[in-house]
DNA sequence: CCTGCACTGTGATCGAAATCACAGGGTTTA
DNA sequence: TAAACCCTGTGATTTCGATCACAGTGCAGG
């Protein structure tokens, strides 16, 4: 797997550092990458798939704040590196994933020594950071039947698919929303001829 | 004013490097420092007072996020400055502030030259990104009585004050509800010994 | 093939919050 | 001092979404 490709800008030399260092895990569709409240040792790369990272609630429910794709990167397990506190969401793999775990204890010589690190820290930060304000968007000004247009919308545009290969409670857990709402939110949207029904799949129009 | 006080960090070049090119600006209580579509031309440093940064609604409305204190910066005109887009909040004095206006096009040299200064940029979007996460929590997973009950408890917090001069209606403002709501809550909240209600004052037990 | 289960559709009910309506009390200003 | 205005309290109504209840349907495994 050629992953130098995916972070162009990466000196040799850090590329040579991470090769020696980090390892390369592979996870299936549905593996948990990482839970609430688990112990950071290091910072995740992703190579290949798809990641959702999720907030959890400690009463129970979640709630999915975006994804992460191919050459992008854990803003939040940087954070937790570098405080070496424990993790504040859970990540999840939706489709299977390959994902490049960078030591924590590389973080600050990496920082320091290779420029073309901090500027892809930065930029990760930056990322996440819009990200998350358009999540409180949503979640603050937006009603569900809206919420539940922008959420398909966003899975169309990260995957390129038009079919959608999921349940409607699957659906319901992401948005922390309940399947009758989705279900019959849907029904209206297929009535506007926006979507079409099937079971476990939604075709987008 | 003593400045660098506040960010005992910043090597002596980079204060002389700011001192010279920066300019202080004093906002009245509830002056609007920045609004959303604004172009960004500087990033803020806050030397006193208290700025709250709000989410905007085009369709309006206002959401309260966080509070920026003395040797805190703006890290979305950080973000909005790097990437020259315009702001995508609002950031209002919530009492009488001075701020530190530090220009656009020092920052890239700033970021390359001085350690201290990318380590405060570093900094900076960490402890936003972690207030971000909680303002998702709340709104995502709280109901209106306890997203008051945290408001009111940050604002103690923030101002070390146990009195809160503030009508009903910019409570609702600030958490996108109506004056109602806010009332009845409050009333509430009297019935169970946690504050005292008086005209434009809110006495916290 | 049929049995069980996961997925979907839909009605009924409930609860939280928004909205409407209005009254009374305090403050400001003309 | 009277009028106008803001702030607060409270009832009634409506809307959105959660929850309960239950029925039908397609699919997988024995």
């Amino acid at each position: 797997m050629e992953w130098k490709k995916l972070f162009p800008n990466f000196e040799p030399e850090l590329v040579e550092l991470i090769e020696k260092n980090a390892v390369q895990r592979s996870f299936n569709a549905g593996d948990i990458i990482m839970r609430t409240g688990q112990y950071i040792k290091s910072t995740a790369l992703v190579l290949e798939g798809q990641i959702k990272i999720y907030r959890e609630n400690p009463e129970g429910g979640e709630f999915l704040m975006y994804y992460l794709g191919p050459g992008q990167a854990c803003a939040v397990s940087m954070i937790c590196a570098i405080q070496s506190t424990t993790s504040e969401i859970m990540a999840k793999a939706e489709v299977d994933s390959e994902v490049l775990m960078v030591p924590v204890q590389l973080m600050d010589d990496m920082m320091n020594k290779y420029k073309s690190w901090y500027q892809f820290v930065i930029q990760t930060y930056r990322s996440r950071f819009d990200e998350l304000l358009s999540v409180v968007d949503n979640i603050a000004f937006r009603n569900m039947d809206e919420r539940l247009e922008f959420y398909l919308k966003r899975h169309a545009e990260k995957t390129g698919k038009k079919t959608f290969e999921i349940s409607h409670q699957e659906i319901a857990d992401d948005l922390h929303s309940s399947r009758e709402v989705i279900s019959r939110l849907l029904k209206k949207m297929e009535q506007r001829n926006l979507v079409r029904l099937h079971r476990n799949m939604i075709e987008l129009i």
